[in-house]
Parts: C-alpha cells; structure tokens; sequence
DNA sequence: TAGTGGTCTAGACCACCCT
DNA sequence: GGGTGGTCTAGACCACTAA
C-alpha cells in the first residue's frame, strides 16, 4: 500500500486556531483592542472553549495577547526592551525614569540556596530588601534582594529597622562599597504569590527570573534574585539600544 | 454580618496540588525516577485528570519534571547553565566540549523584521546558517544565522551551495571578518515545529529566545536568533562561573 | 498490543470587574 | 447584576513508545 501521506499530519485543532488567530491579530486588530469572549470566539470557531483557551494561552505566553479576569482579552503592544546588564550599579535609584523603587526592608534568615551563595552561616540573618521595577507606568519586575549584614558594616542599628526607609540605608551602604563585577542567570520560572500580586498578575503565571550575584573584595556582596514579567518583558543585554525584532514576526519565515 | 475570613483564600486546586507534589518530589523521588501515571495519580489526589495535567505542566515548567508520551512522567534533574555571553564570538565551534554544530546553510530571503535589523533590502537573499547547541549530549537550543552576502564578500560561489560545508564556509569568513561586539535579548516564545524537533519537544513548548546582533565596521554583521529549551536551561552571563541556585528553592523562603 | 501522555468535548460553577 | 476570564469535571479518542 502506498503510503502518500496527506500534506498535514494531524495538526492539532489549538495550534492551527493559534495561527488563524495570530494572522487575525496582525490585520484586522489594532494594539488595545477587546476581542470576542471566549464563549463566542469558540463557538465561531466550532471548537470547544478549553480548545480555544489553548490557543489564547499560547498566544498570551509570546506577548501578543493580555487577559483579564472580569474584562477580557485585549491585544498587546510589542514587549518593552528593559535593559539588565548596566545601570544596576547604581543602588540609589533614584531619578531615573527607569528605576528601582524600594518597597520593604526585613532582617530574616535567607533560604539554604541563597546563604550558601553568600557565604554566610545558614541560620545567619541577612538584610531582605524588597523592590519593584517600573517601566513606562508598569511594574515590570519584583526584587529580592539578600545582602548579608558583613557587606553593609556601617549600617546604622537607629535607623528604621524596616520598611521602605530601611532599604534605601541599606542600597547606600551597599553603593559606598563598590563593586568588583557581577554573575547573572536568566531561567523560566512561574510567579509565586507575592511576586505575582506586584506585577498585578495571577500567581503561576511566566516569569523571567534573573539571579545576580554582586561581586565585591573577592566574595560575593549580595544576590538579587528578580522575577520580570515573561510576557511584557524582553530583557536585553549590552551596551548598544534596542534590538528593534520580535519572535512573533520570526515565527512567520519561510520553512 | 461579620466577615470573619477563612484562612485559605480559595486556593485552586491545582495550586496547591503542585505544591504537594513539589515537596512529594523533594522528599519522595530521585531524579529520572518514573512518576505513577495521570490516570493513578488524578485518582489518588481526588482530582480530574486534567486539574492534575495543569498542576504538572506548571512543575515541567519550572524544569522540575518531565513528561513523554507514551513514556510517562520523571523527575527532571537541574537545569543546566548554558553559557551565553562568552566564547561565542568563537565561529568554528570545533573542539569545545559545548559547541554549537552547523547543520545546513541555505540562501534565502530573510523576514522583514530581519532584514530591517541587517540593513539590506527586503527582497535580497542572505545567508542562512542553520546550528545546533549540544551540551551534555543533549541538544539545547537550535538557531538561525543571518549572514548579508556583504558580510562574507570572499566567500567562494564555488563551495558546496548549501548543507554543513556551506554552512562552515560562512563560519569562517564570518570569523575572519572579526567582531566589534554584540547587542543580545532574551524573551519567552514557544516552539516552532522545526525548532522543536531539533529540541526533541512538542511544537509549542516554552523557548527562551535569545536574539543577538553582531556588530562589525559599524555595521550589523550578522543576526543570530537562538531558541533554549526553558525547560532543561538556564541561561548565564558574565564572565564568572556556574551560579548555583535554583529557582525552585526560591519558592520556599518565608514570606 | 498495552500503556503512556496529548488533545478535545460539553458542560458547570466560581472570582472578579464594571456599571 | 451581568459579563468576563479562571477553575474543574468526567468522560472520549488519538499519537506515540516500548515490549
């Protein structure tokens, strides 16, 4: 028996709506624009919601699409580029227009990942200081900042002992000390509950979670382990602008 | 009325059911060890299968587990770091332990959103260098190279037109051109079907996208669009080594 | 051929936002 | 209160892998 295969091999119903969508989105929608609910969209489809909802959820994972419980579905603008690799060295953070702000500060024992990066005592506590990243309005990252009590020596003990004025002593301690270099990580990760309450989305959902570690006078003088919003964001390194191209435009190549 | 709240605000169920398996996997399991199948383990838990499909997906997208079909669900081990930054600029890829290996060139018109980047007409052919990164055995990211005929002016018209060997003649000249650095961007993006097969993963999976620009004579040389498996990668930079932490372990600190 | 994960359905109810 | 997306169910069938 021959075996001429047929020219599609059983694309699955989600991934071919995904490309009937993505091809609507570029011509008939415009950035901001509210599309059908997903009890219409599917039903215009002839698929059942949990099908479409693949779809969309794919789609909202490459940046093209933003949903909102109790609004609906939108069309998204472009990722914003955000810059990772200068700038960070300066802790005060102030005036910029891209800036982290300082939210909280406590002293608590950091987990056996994070003190075992810092070279401190397991049950040693260590500054945690909380912040947010905000690009154009939007909150784009969330912060955990462990600096262990040795790198901020001269930190006054009279100083507010927590909160947002609490952090800023320590980022200026953390300033006057200088820095040798740093090491970052970029992986996958999904947004804990606290993060995802900052970066107003629901927990669980893609994050970009980039691990710095801040090198100075040979040991390593704070982590930061930041969590950026997988779908808004595209981090870019270097010293050069923007790289002004989307994966989404990529994905459109001939094969 | 008073509004005495109950303690759990309504976690769903496949939130708090990826938490019991998290610590189910710390506690209970190896890595490569085989999971109970969904049917068993939606049954065990009380839940449909499919509450317990999106509390495993999430656990696959924090690259603790892995699933195949027709195989079933193991404990992932650590994602691997996958070096970035450095020793890219290295075009031969020959003799590291990591390298990336041509696959096949060919000549083609490239899509605006690239072209536009390289500085070419939209309607002219460039080279395009198909690679793959293997570390550990296991083939880690796939990648498109745009390579402007201009870039690699003596690249001889009598060398095989396409497949590996043309692919390492572009290599060379382009490592003859030498660089004057590069701009580079990491997004989130799923899969195309060719990527993922190159990743043995289903079309549409979780890839981290990293987006280089190489610059030579003021110029943009050539365009690099990577995409890593987010689920087995973390990404590095700098020039120190591996960074030993793991998001995962994040996840448990006090809040 | 048996067993796995992947896809799909047609419902239901809930949490949230807006008016 | 009415409409939205988010969660959940209990099935069914399919594609793939390995024995």
């Amino acid at each position: 028996m021959g075996t001429t295969q047929l020219e599609s091999v059983q694309e699955p119903k989600y991934w071919h709506l995904k490309t009937v969508l993505s091809e609507a989105l570029d011509s008939d929608f415009a950035v901001g624009e509210i599309l059908p609910n997903e009890r219409e969209l599917a039903a215009r489809f002839g698929v059942a919601r949990a099908t479409l909802r693949q779809a969309l959820e794919q789609l909202e994972l490459e940046g093209r699409l933003q949903r909102r419980r109790g609004v609906g579905t939108t069309v998204a603008p472009p990722r914003v580029g955000v810059a990772v690799s200068t700038a960070q060295r300066d802790w005060s953070g102030g005036g910029a227009v891209e800036a982290w702000q300082p939210v909280d500060c406590t002293t608590a024992v950091a987990p056996s990942s994070v003190t075992s990066v810092l070279d401190v005592e397991a049950d040693e506590p260590v500054h945690i200081v909380r912040r947010i990243r905000v690009t154009h309005g939007q909150t784009v990252a969330a912060e955990l900042l462990y600096v262990p009590s040795s790198s901020v020596p001269e930190l006054s003990a009279i100083e507010a002992p927590s909160g947002p004025a609490r952090a800023r002593g320590v980022l200026r301690e953390l300033h006057r000390l200088g820095l040798d270099g740093q090491d970052r990580s970029v992986e996958l990760g999904s947004a804990r509950a606290d993060d995802a309450k900052e970066l107003d989305r629901l927990p669980g959902a893609p994050v970009l979670v980039v691990t710095t570690r801040y090198l100075a006078a040979g040991g390593t003088a704070a982590l930061s382990v930041a969590t950026y919003r997988a779908d808004t964001c595209r981090l870019t390194f270097g010293d050069s602008g923007d790289l002004e191209i989307s994966h989404h435009d990529q994905e459109r190549r001939a094969s």
